[in-house]
Formats: C-alpha cells, structure tokens, sequence
DNA sequence: GCATTCTGCAA
DNA sequence: TATTGCAGAATGC
C-alpha cells in the first residue's frame, strides 16, 4: 500500500501513539490516505464550468467553504480561490489568481455571483476556523451568514486541552484521515502562495481536500459533540461569538504613536541613566537582560545570598531581587531597569509596528480555541495584558484612543465576577448574603476572619483577605498564600482554616467539585463546557494536587468566560438595532471596551449595563461598573 | 532558523 | 510551592 509520504518525526510520532492506544497494526494499514481514495475534485477554471458549478450551489442548503488566500493575516490578505463541498469527496475549486499569463475567471464575476448564496443566512456554511474567511470575505464587500459550524471550535470544545486545532490534526483525530501534506503542494505553509511555486491544478487538489475533509468531519464530530452535551454550547454561544470577535477584529482600536514614541525617547534616557548606575555599581559592564550574567555579577562577585533556583541557574527574578534590596543597591537598579526595558520593548517600542497601513489602527487576534478554561485570548499583539497596576505602565494606556472628536471610549466591567460565581455554585450563606448587601467583599472576608466590624477592617486585613479570595479561585495552598502575603506558613494555613470553617458552603463546594471530578473524570461550566481532569485520581500527590486546582479553577474561571461570552452575543445583537452609535473594540476577560458616539452615550450605557448583568441569572445579583474616557487610561 | 528558558505583563 | 494566557531577550542546538 502507497501510503501518503510521512517524514521520520513524524512517522515516529503516530507509531508511538499507536504503542500507547494498544495497536499492533502498521501504521500504512491504519491511516486513510489522501492517494489510496476514490475522490472527485472539480477545477472551475472556465465561464461554461462556472455557470453548471453555481447551477449546482444554488440548489445546496448546506455546505463547506474554505478560502486559499495570499496570507495568513485576514486583513491583509487576498482570495487566490475558493473551494466548496457539499458531498463527502467531492469538491469544487474556483480559481482567482493563477499564473502570469495564464486565463483566469474575473474575481468580480465570480464573487457577484456567489454573493446571494454567501449573504443568505438559511443557506447553512461549514466551515474550518471560518471567522478567517468571514473576514477576507467581508474585506471584498460580502457579508458572510449562515455558519452553523466550525470544525475548529467543535474540536476545542470536544478537547480544550488539545494544542492543535488544525484541520490536518482534526482530521488524523476523527476521520483517522492523512491529509496530503501542505508542503508537497504549496512548500512549507508559512510563505505566500505564489503562482511560480505551485501550479494551479495542485492549489486545487489541496483546496478541494479542505472543504471536503470539513465537510465530512461536521458529519463526525456534530454526533460527538451531542453525546457530550455541547451542541448548544457551540450553536448558541461559540458560533455567534465568532461573528462578534470577527467584528472586534475588523473594527481595531486606535493608536497614538507619536505619544509613544515621545514615550519611548523618554524611557531610551532613562534607561542609559540607570545602565551607567548599574555598571558602576557592579564594577564593570555586563548585559542586564541576561539572566546568566546578572547572576555571576550578583552571587560571585557580590556574594549576595543566593536565594533561590531555576532548572538551569540561580534565579534572578523579581522576588528575589526585591529580597536582595535590602542588602545591595544594584538590586533596586537592576528592577528599576527591567521595569523600563519590559515597558519599552513589549509596548511602547512594539505597538506602532503593529498597525495596519491600510486602516491605521492595530487589529489583535481573538482566539476562540486556545484556553483550557474557554477564555478567550488575544495575540499580535496580545491587547489583555496591556500594563495598568503601575503608574508608568498605566501610562501606556494613553496611547490607545477613540477614532474622532466625537467618539469616547466605554469601558464596562464586571465586579468580582468570579467570586459571585463561586457564591452562585457554593451557595455558600456568608458568601451570598455579603453580595446580596453589595458589601465590599475583601472587607467583608477580612471581617470574618478577624472577627471585627467591617468598619474596623485595617488595609493589611483586607489585603490578606483578598489574598485567600483570590487563592481560592486558583486553589490555595499555605505555601501560595504565605508567599502573597508575606504571613508566615504557620499563620497562613490558621487564615485559611478560619476561611473554611467561616465559609463552609465553599468548603464543601470544593469537596464537592474534587468528588464529581474524579467520577467523571472532567468539569463542567455554567453553560456545560467541559474540561477533562485525566489526573485527578493519580497516584502522583503533586499531580492530583494540581488537577484538584484545576478543577475548582476552571468551573469558575470558566463559567466567568461562558458568561461574558453570551454578553457579548446579546451586546453585539442590540447593537445591530442601529440606534447606538457605538462599536465592541476589546475584550480583557471581564471587562469589554467600546468605542461610542458621544451622542448616544447614555443609551449605551444602560444598554451594556444591562446586558452584562443580565447575560444569565445567578443567585447572587451580579454588579457592572461602566466608566467613559477620552482614551484608555481615563477609563480605569 | 527554531526551540527552550527566564522573565514579566494582564485577568 | 496558586489559575489562565502572550511575548521579548538570551541562549543553545
């Protein structure tokens, strides 16, 4: 048998995950190849073919739509053909770029007449994370309707854990199907196709098997994803997020970059200031940034206690740094200079590299099916990890503004959302009756525990109070808490044993939790999405310690993301009414930012307010603060 | 060039 | 030796 060509890593690879399945077979007989089937795909390269082609689209209520394009950047991008399949190994490919000097059917023609069957939302698109092609189709004026799956996100919610969502993974996975390897058609993937690399008959070869293999893995995975209780999860929250996160990206959000770069003059100053003081400190120069040679300067030439390893060396990190103060000046200066230098490298010098020339704002990625815990996350750059807990990082937040004189920005975030959640799954009394008189909660915490008034709380009690509020989220332990809080080990397990017994809906939902886990070997959300916890039971106390964090951390950090995401969904349906004026630009786990007609501020407002708190009804009310600002910073 | 490690930013 | 991410610089292969 001519099995399909597999590089030796590869073929390694699948060999050794065949010993662990408990296959003996070879791995030619195991795997469907793209060479050995029966498979019919259509090139569409002529007016006569186009013409039967459509003849047939139309007359289809469901289908498979996959986009080649020029590059991986959706914005940027531009269509090389589209393919279709509506009958398992069967496609077609309309070619729109082809060779110099070759014929090709004019891109105009073809789009205007397709548009129709794209823009009908009851004529039913499959597709392979077709957020992408919604948004190359809605850079040529077509506004794709209709999706009703993505094998992508059905593949994230079958396994959130799994690296890989890619259609060749997805297809090894569920159809035990060997994709031809993009590489035999159009080299290594990452470069753009250009027409000198590949013939237009190979483009369509492999086209064709994308739509076709989405098409059958819907088939597949739809009835999985019913025995897993997930179908609402993707039909009601997933797929009609996809559309609200294509329409963030689209939107984008405005930068100062002459605000930066005035920024960035300022920190280049600063930081040779701090150099010179550093290496005169040390004696002589060395790289701050590294690591190895930070260390040598610190523990061998200076001889400063050695406070802690890493796999590799002696850590150098912030901790021990801060530690380190109290006996050295270097310390404190080398702080200081990391703190610039991570500002100014990964923010101030980064983000004007990152707007678009086309629409001259930064447009990030919001990943759907990254998360282990079904948060979203966004990257190139990443937008929720944007500095605000120090004055000088806050600043940074300056630099991203509304688009025009007559637009603010609305930032609207939730309150303790996650805590509210835990009171919500707990039902915990203390919990819930502290949220149901909208009391500060770390205060509230902290007035149990020390068993004072509320109004006699000290800001260290409430801040060893906030430290176990959030260790319960993560999963606590004495060590973790007495690390935050700088409590001894001693006193921190007395706080967290005082905690418990305060609360004991909590304790008891944890026991809960860690119980079902181990039953069922996964966790689920508020909205039934599901994570598998494979080491729960293990034998190892440091794993099984781990999964039982795991565990109560994703029900709620979980259940936090479902929430915001059916917000979202029922925010971006009333703006579609069209009376507000207003665009969803960010979203940073629990807050959402918008860019709003200063006109129609106050309508937004309650609107958003009102969405957010009322995406789903928990036992404990769940508070929304709104804030509006003539750039980031101001809205914090 | 690519992967790994350390570091540090956010919720 | 607290949960989830992304990214830059140094470093090693």
């Amino acid at each position: 048998m001519n099995a399909c060509k597999v590089n030796t890593a590869e073929n390694t690879e699948l060999k050794n995950l065949f010993r662990a399945c408990g296959f003996q077979t070879l791995l030619a007989d195991m795997v469907a190849t793209a060479k050995t089937e029966e498979t019919q795909y259509h090139l569409v390269d002529t007016i006569e073919k186009f013409y039967e082609f459509l003849n047939l689209l139309v007359a289809q209520r469901i289908f498979a739509i996959d986009l080649e394009t020029t590059s991986t950047n959706p914005l940027i991008a531009r269509i090389v053909g589209i393919s279709f399949s509506w009958q398992a190994r069967e496609a077609y490919y309309i070619p729109l770029m082809v060779p110099e000097g070759t014929a090709c059917l004019s891109a105009d023609i073809v789009l205007s007449n397709i548009r129709a069957v794209l823009e009908d939302k009851n004529i039913k698109k499959i597709g392979q994370n077709i957020k992408y092609d919604l948004l190359v189709f809605r850079r040529n004026n077509i506004l794709l309707q209709g999706i009703v799956f993505d094998t992508m996100i059905a593949s994230y919610l079958l396994n959130p854990e799994k690296r890989n969502h890619n259609l060749d993974d997805i297809a090894f996975e569920y159809l035990s199907y060997k994709t031809i390897a993009t590489s035999e058609v159009i080299g290594s993937g990452k470069e753009q196709i250009t027409m000198d690399q590949a013939d237009v008959a190979k483009v369509c070869k492999y086209a064709c098997q994308d739509a076709d293999i989405s098409f059958r893995l819907a088939d597949v995975m739809e009835p999985r994803l019913k025995e897993g209780a997930l179908s609402e999860l993707l039909q009601d929250i997933e797929i009609p997020l996809l559309y609200v996160l294509a329409e963030m990206e689209w939107n984008g959000i405005g930068l100062n970059t002459h605000l930066l770069h005035e920024m960035s003059d300022t920190l280049t100053a600063k930081l040779q200031q701090i150099e010179k003081e550093i290496y005169a400190s040390a004696g002589y120069e060395f790289n701050i940034s590294s690591p190895r040679q930070l260390s040598e300067v610190l523990f061998e030439k200076l001889e400063l206690p050695r406070l802690r390893r890493t796999k590799t060396g002696l850590s150098t990190d912030a901790n021990v740094l801060t530690t380190l103060a109290w006996q050295h000046a270097l310390p404190k200066l080398v702080l200081e200079y990391r703190q610039l230098m991570k500002l100014k490298n990964t923010y101030v010098d980064a983000l004007p590299g990152m707007v678009n020339p086309n629409t001259g704002r930064i447009h990030t990625s919001f990943n759907q099916t990254v998360t282990a815990t079904g948060r979203l996350s966004s990257s190139e750059p990443n937008l929720q990890n944007i500095p605000i807990r120090t004055e000088i990082g806050r600043q940074i937040r300056r630099a991203f503004i509304p688009s025009g004189n007559d637009t603010m920005f609305l930032s609207a975030d939730y309150s303790q959302i996650e805590l509210r959640i835990l009171a919500h799954f707990s039902e915990d009394e203390a919990l819930m009756t502290a949220f149901h008189q909208d009391k500060d909660i770390h205060s509230s915490v902290a007035a149990a525990i020390y068993g004072v008034p509320i109004e006699n709380v000290t800001s260290e009690m409430r801040r060893n109070a906030k430290a176990v509020d959030f260790g319960i989220v993560y999963g606590l332990s004495e060590f973790g808490l007495s690390r935050d809080t700088g409590l001894s080990l001693e006193k921190a397990r007395e706080f967290i044993d005082s905690y418990f017994a305060l609360f004991q809906g909590v304790k008891r939902f944890r026991n809960k939790v860690v119980d079902q886990a181990r039953i069922c070997g996964y966790v689920k959300t508020l909205f039934h999405r599901k994570r598998f916890i494979p080491d729960i039971c293990s034998e190892d106390k440091k794993r099984r310690n781990l999964s039982e964090r795991i565990a109560v951390n994703t029900i709620i950090q979980g259940s936090a993301a479902d929430l915001i995401k059916v917000a979202m969904n029922n925010i971006h349906t009333r703006l579609q009414e069209g009376v507000y004026g207003a665009k969803m630009l960010l979203q940073i786990h629990d807050e959402l930012l918008f860019e709003v007609q200063k006109d129609t501020i106050t309508l937004t407002r309650s609107m958003v307010q009102e969405e957010m708190s009322r995406a789903v009804m928990l036992n404990v009310p769940i508070k929304v603060n709104i804030k509006t600002g003539v750039n980031w910073m101001e809205t914090e």
